[in-house]
Formats: C-alpha cells, sequence, structure tokens
DNA sequence: CTAGAAAATGAAAACGATTTTCAGAAGCTA
DNA sequence: TAGCTTCTGAAAATCGTTTTCATTTTCTAG
C-alpha cells in the first residue's frame, strides 16, 4: 500500500491529525536512502523547514514506526535508525564496520533454519534481527 | 582457558592492577546465571559488598569484554549486558518478549548461510548478531 | 620492608540520545 | 466558526553510560 495513505489511514482511525510538519517529514523521509537516524533527518529538514523542531522529527519518526511504515533500526552505534517499509518483505543487514555502508539482503534460507531452532525450544518468533558486521570490498581493498 | 587467569594475565600484561574489586566482580559475574547489565550486577554485588560503586561495576565489566572474558550484548531494551565468554563457541539469542528469558544456541548452518550472503557482496565478516524474539513455550501457553 | 609512582576507587558531575513538559498554535468536528 | 483536542517547538527532564577528581590502594624498585 501506499504509504502515504497508511498514514493517513492510520492517522484518521486513531483520532490523531494530520499537520503540515508529517507531510514535509514523511514526504523527505520516504524520498530519500534509507537508514536515517533522527538526527540526520531533523539536519537535512532543517536545510529546507528551518522551523521544524528536533522534538518534532523524533515524535514523527516514532509515529511512522507504529503505523507500520518505517522500522527501527539499531546498529550498534549508539543511535536509533529509521528505514522505510515497503510491503511485506523482510531483510536483514551488511553493516561495513570502517565506512558505514548498509547493504540489506534476504535469504530466505537463513529464515526456515530460524524457525527450526524456534521450534526446538518451543519458542514462537514474533520477529527477529540478523547483522552481520565487516569489511565492505572498497574498504578491504583499502586495507592492504 | 580458566578465565581468572586470562584476566590475570590480561592486567599484568598491561601493567594494570589487581584488586579486591575487580575480583569479587569477576567471581560474582562468573558464578550467576548470564546477560547481566551493569545496573543488574551493581544491584546484585550490593547485597553483599555495599561499597561497590557503580563505576567500578561498570569500568570492571568494560574491562572483562577488552581481555575476551566477557561479550557485550544488546537485546534492544536500552541496556548493555554482559555475558561470560566459554571457549571459542559462537552462539546466537532466543529472547522472549514477555518474560525476558534468553536461551542461547548454536546453528553452524545459519554461519554458513551468512557466508555465502557475504560472498556475493564482496563483503569480509568479522562478526555478527542474530537475535529470534518471540514467545517462550511458558509465555505462549500463558497467553491463551 | 618501605617509599613513591601509577593505577583504581567511589561519589558526583558530565554526557549524548531520547523523551517529556508546557504554553501557544493549528487541525478537526459539530 | 466555536471550541475541544491534538500538535508544535523550545527547553527541561530522563536514562543509561562515561568521565572527573580527590583519595586510596597496588605494586615495583630500592
Amino acid at each position: 500500500m501506499d504509504p502515504i495513505k497508511q498514514f493517513n489511514e492510520y492517522v484518521s482511525r486513531k483520532g490523531l491529525k494530520n499537520t503540515n510538519q508529517r507531510m514535509i517529514i514523511l514526504e523527505t523521509f520516504l524520498a530519500s536512502e534509507s537508514h536515517f537516524s533522527t538526527e540526520e533527518l531533523y539536519l537535512k529538514l532543517r536545510e529546507e523547514y528551518p522551523k521544524i523542531g528536533y522534538a518534532t522529527v523524533h515524535r514523527t519518526l516514532k509515529l511512522f514506526a507504529e503505523c507500520g511504515i518505517a522500522a527501527e533500526r539499531n546498529f550498534g552505534d549508539g543511535q536509533t535508525r529509521f528505514e522505510p517499509v515497503h510491503g511485506e518483505e523482510h531483510h536483514d543487514h551488511l553493516v561495513c564496520t570502517s565506512c558505514g555502508l548498509i547493504i540489506e539482503f534476504e535469504e530466505p534460507q537463513i529464515e526456515k533454519l530460524q524457525e527450526s531452532v524456534a521450534a526446538t525450544h518451543q519458542f514462537t518468533i514474533e520477529n527477529h534481527r540478523l547483522e552481520l558486521y565487516g569489511l565492505c570490498a572498497a574498504c578491504a581493498a583499502a586495507d592492504q
């Protein structure tokens, strides 16, 4: 579903209000490359809309996560990042510890194995996180 | 290797000093079930050794991580946790989102698939994290 | 065994990211 | 359009973590 529509539906279902700021933040969030921290998105927005406050950006990102159009991620650098959710596909991440590059990947076989591990322990999986940390090709080459 | 020996060697190699507090913290850390946050370990220690400060517990846990007898983990509840490292085996975690239960598991096949994903992207893996979040058997049953 | 340099301790303050507060502004419903 | 509710932005509060600093402890060298 169109994320803007999805957001509007969520807002009206919850009795919330639709504001200019929220639309601006949503557009910027969707238009740009993923994995924004609150700080990064705030700084980007400020270039064009200097009146938008940090708290509003933060609250709005939380709201996006709540209504399912954003996912919260944490790659261990002490900052929470948000990425747009497209459809239902799930993906995990390769994170370059040198340059910070983030690559997304999908591997259904890993997901299957996760299910079997969970079953072994009578666990019901709700969600998971898998991150592979290391060096991207460029950084590995530069390392020589 | 014996963690206490390993710690002592690290300390003398780095020109650090061996103190009562560090030994007390190490013993308590090793003796108890894993996955302590600084706060939790501090509170536990305080029962018997009320003079030990929070900062000391924190610095000591960091030191354990540095010398390889503890691993830092983050399960998304905003607290860093430490667990004793036993030998070389690697493991991942099942985390119950209801009661907080943490189960460790190993799945070599998943590790292999991770390597192949990394290779596809010319990535060199240094480490990874895999956590499966959901309900343990008890909580799933209680949920009915 | 002891003096003295170096490191460790504990309490409190600083820190950085996130969250909350609050008064005024804006959105929505009747 | 009135009036209730939510939202906004700035600032303050919060939470976990880290640092500071005066004092104490460890340990080496004499």
